[in-house]
DNA sequence: GTGATGCTTCGGTCTGGAGCGAAGTGTCTG
DNA sequence: CAGACACTTCGCTCCAGACCGAAGCATCAC
């Protein structure tokens, strides 16, 4: 018998882990492009590119091009109402995420967020930047003190002065409870660990390995 | 990769065409077996068996066992309003199922949404109570005024004050544009509404099929 | 112009899981 | 007890779709 909407459309588009990954990073209300969700979801541009177009058909997410950038939102605030009532489920079938693999694992102490690094290690050196008063601010303004500036060129981290996007910015981190720091220092920093041999990045993952020595050399040079 | 809970869990469970007919035959609030099941879906009864025991573990409905029968039912009204704002998405993207016969437009004018009333004139009803006055409030909590509460005993409506859960409560209505009313006052209304006769249920549907006078007393008895 | 960047499209592989037949478990009737 | 009935479990097939490499567009920077 069927009656009434079809609701398994709509639930199999959420149905999916990378895809329920790309909306709930999309709650934040933020139009984020199919790079940044892609990496949200640790997949694949390609994939991720695909998912994108499912959404949109399905009438979940909207497309706004912006030059060579595509930028994707929620389609209206009925979606986050509908995926604000999911999670409220999910949290009280307690189908909390415990995904747990030697994969995970790696993922949760040191990965890339889009162009910066997050998990423990980004959280932990957020947190030290901040108590040493390198960065000052809360939310979303936050700002390098002067003092922080001089260390940082002293570092030899160069903060590309042209690009107009922020300079720091705080991330919320989902494995450590906590924020990483992103923004174009967020960037440098990390572009800064992978020259200077800190860490490598495995193919095809979000993970940040760094070897014994390059950790040690990494929280030394940033104090913390 | 966010923090929070795991929507794609809960949304793949309902996802699959199956498993979402299923659960929309439940959301008429009464028990049916395994086999009921299995023909509402369309699948064997194997098949179907399968799809139980991964919604009883997915916590969205629960299994009573009655002699060599299997009673199911949606595991309590958090799982309904989910449905039934899946189905509000659902119905505003366009992904009504093709059949709109006679069966369509009883749906919408008065059903059953797990135990209370919905449909147009669930919708009627609780904008017609909220304009009177007898309820008042906004969003989630929602609230009896004292001269409806005296209203209510005087029709002989009983409350059932022993539940813990909310007395009054909205919830979306996914055929009319608006919310009708939850919660053991929606319950009650609906039981009203059958003892009086003002109504029939039609065996395997959702539908209240009220008789012309029933509509008339009902709706004049709720003053709207 | 050339090269870099962001995204899409195409073609291919591979796996999760939906489906069913058959056999097994539990419950009722006579 | 045997046999009917309701449902579950097992074993198997099969396919949708998730994923990625490579190639193709479009845009930007120089």
């Amino acid at each position: 018998m069927k009656e009434g909407p079809d609701i398994a459309r709509i639930a199999n588009l959420i149905g999916d882990p990378s895809r329920s990954n790309m909306l709930t990073a999309l709650m934040s209300g933020k139009a984020l492009t199919a790079g940044e969700l892609a990496s949200e979801a640790g997949v694949q541009l390609q994939t991720a590119s695909g998912h994108l177009v499912r959404l949109e058909e399905g009438g979940l997410i909207k497309r706004e091009r912006q030059g060579r950038h595509h930028y994707f939102r929620l389609a209206d605030a009925e979606v986050a109402t509908v995926l604000e009532a999911l999670m409220g489920l999910a949290a009280a079938k307690g189908q909390l995420r415990t995904r747990t693999g030697p994969r995970d694992l790696e993922l949760r102490h040191a990965r890339v967020c889009y162009n910066h690094l997050a998990g423990e290690l980004g959280v932990a050196l957020y947190d030290g930047l901040r108590a040493r008063g390198v960065l000052r601010g809360e939310g979303d303004s936050i700002a390098l003190a002067d003092t922080g500036r001089a260390e940082m060129e002293a570092l030899g981290i160069e903060l590309n002065t042209k690009s107009r996007s922020p300079e720091c910015k705080s991330c919320l981190d989902w494995s450590a409870r906590g924020s990483h720091l992103a923004g174009r220092l967020g960037r440098a920093i990390l572009d800064h660990t992978f020259t200077q041999g800190w860490a490598i990045r495995p193919e095809n993952t979000r993970i940040v390995r760094f070897t014994a020595l390059g950790e040690a050399a990494f929280r030394k040079t940033f104090n913390f």
